[in-house]
DNA sequence: CAGCACTCGGGTAATTAGGGGT
DNA sequence: AATGTCCTAATTACCCGAGTGC
């Protein structure tokens, strides 16, 4: 019925990632932890990824310096 | 474009709120019960969810502590 | 009035988080 | 420093039938 999508940007759960990568969920994780990757919480503490930010990364395209 | 609302604020429905976290509905819903997200109920019982909340804790922004 | 998509409940599997150890 | 594995506790996802929204 999708009346509207309120600016909603595509998000990947840790499994996705992980199998996108070939790596296990748990080194995602630590990515996320060690700043690697922007990772988005649920309420309940899961950790959700921006969709654009992976693929970016398994294209080839080198992060964003923030230094 | 809505046309005329009167002071109405924007508000989401389940669905909405669970694919912005990517998450399942009954997620959100849990999210709720538990007091995690402000849920305004319809005169039938279903949820609804303050757009400007929901886009808070989606940004990272602590959501207005109402207690 | 009828119809369909969504949401409501509850219950039970499947993921995830977190720390610790290899 | 980086990854994979084991463990427990917490969170989340899918199952159902019935009611709501439009």
């Amino acid at each position: 019925m999708q009346s509207r999508t309120p600016e909603a940007e595509p998000l990947l759960t840790p499994a996705e990632v992980a199998s996108m990568f070939r790596v296990d969920p748990k080194t995602v994780t630590r990515w996320a932890k060690s700043g690697k990757l922007t990772s988005i919480r649920t309420l309940g503490g899961h950790r959700r990824y921006r969709e654009a930010e992976v693929r970016g990364l398994l294209t080839g395209i080198p992060a964003q310096r923030a230094n």
